[in-house]
DNA sequence: TTCATTGCAATAGTAATACTATCATCCCTC
DNA sequence: GAGGGATGATAGTATTACTATTGCAATGAA
């Protein structure tokens, strides 16, 4: 299996080499042990074994890579959630899965084996709005690199919409539901008190809280 | 008027001299202006006519005083909200009101002549959490640099519980909303596709969704 | 009047970061 | 065995995020 993910993303397709393919997945494992902002291209290069020109030729820098790894991973997801939701055909129950898909995200592929998705996750969870969050949004937006996370709100958005049609927010409500949800994690790790959502089940209370949110949001 | 901020955000207390002042609040300009990442202590003392190491003698570093403004903005957020629905008897109306007064936050104060709070309120929405997500979270919280944004969140979730006290998830709920309401706006900005909420109208129609979300979710 | 304190400026310097340029080498293919 | 893509090696620049030290001027107390 392989996800499509925009050319304009990346300088030289890194699945395109056994290098590159190495530079996504001990990006994403650097990332995960130290966080964005301690990340850098030469911590990577020695990591991996290669120079810091090395890791450059395939992404212009680590903004990029980091846009390269979120748009993969809503890529991911929404092909996940589509492969969850398929046959189903009651609105309000493919919308539940969808929610509980997009909530609960934590779980391995083994189609994708050099991906650690678990720790891509956290890495979603912890730096993933630092990649719209940022003066260049526009030139970025401009490029099409947040493409794939339109699309996953539009996609979930059009299950609310199909169970309320009237409902006037089902974008506002999905985005919300999505942002808030690695907040909620974010928080009961780190800030507890800002949430009743626990660390020890963060997954299913977050779930169950923003599911309930959202039925009762769109309820007629 | 003078706002109360923690002692620990500050090396030296920028209200105690007018250079510190002139700091605060060119900063906040600055910050508007540029955006968090291309900021530098270096650029902000050109620009107020000091030097480095003047400025580094009111702050330890960028992230302390951004920490510091957000700070004083959700202070001042609590004193205007307990203002507002101050004499306030009914639950569900101080409720409303008082997420009016998250989710509309753009008005000076002309009681704080030298802080923008237009200006501030901008930076909040594209740059307070940068403050929480970043790999020293759990040492800023143990200095206890968040309190005033856990008082604000706990301040709100009482106003919930006050109309539900069956709710369970008043906390999250809060800082969902609040967090909600900067990305709304940045969105219908920035990425108008993830959004209903449109640029032109963004406070009121913010407003409208959070409000009409909040009362669904804790309804009866 | 003196003396100490504060408030601030000035200068200098360090380690790290975010790149870029150039050139050599290796391996595969035609 | 020539050419080309992929990588490695080396080197270098501008900027950032700090820190150290020194000195001077205004203020206020003894």
């Amino acid at each position: 299996m392989k996800l499509q993910v925009d050319e304009k993303l990346y300088l030289k397709d890194p699945t395109s080499t056994e290098l590159g393919e190495t530079i996504v997945e001990q990006a994403i494992l650097m990332l995960d042990a130290i966080g964005y902002e301690a990340f850098t291209f030469r911590k990577l290069a020695e990591r991996v074994g290669t120079t810091e020109p090395s890791v450059y030729r395939y992404f212009r820098n680590k903004q990029r890579l980091l846009l390269y790894l979120t748009a993969w991973y809503w890529s991911w997801m929404e092909y996940r959630l589509l492969l969850a939701t398929v046959n189903l055909v009651p609105p309000d129950q493919r919308l539940r899965l969808a929610l509980a898909e997009l909530t609960r995200p934590i779980v391995a592929d083994d189609a994708l084996p050099r991906i650690d998705e678990a720790a891509l996750y956290r890495v979603v969870v912890a730096d993933s709005s630092k990649a719209y969050l940022h003066r260049n949004v526009d030139a970025v937006n401009r490029d099409g690199l947040f493409r794939s996370y339109k699309r996953l709100c539009r996609t979930v958005a059009d299950m609310v919409s199909a169970v309320n049609p009237a409902y006037r927010y089902p974008l506002a409500l999905v985005s919300t539901v999505v942002e808030s949800s690695h907040m909620q994690k974010y928080f009961a790790e780190h800030l507890p008190s800002l949430t009743e959502v626990k660390h020890a089940q963060a997954d299913a209370s977050t779930t169950q809280f923003l599911t309930e949110m959202v039925f009762k949001a769109i309820a007629f």
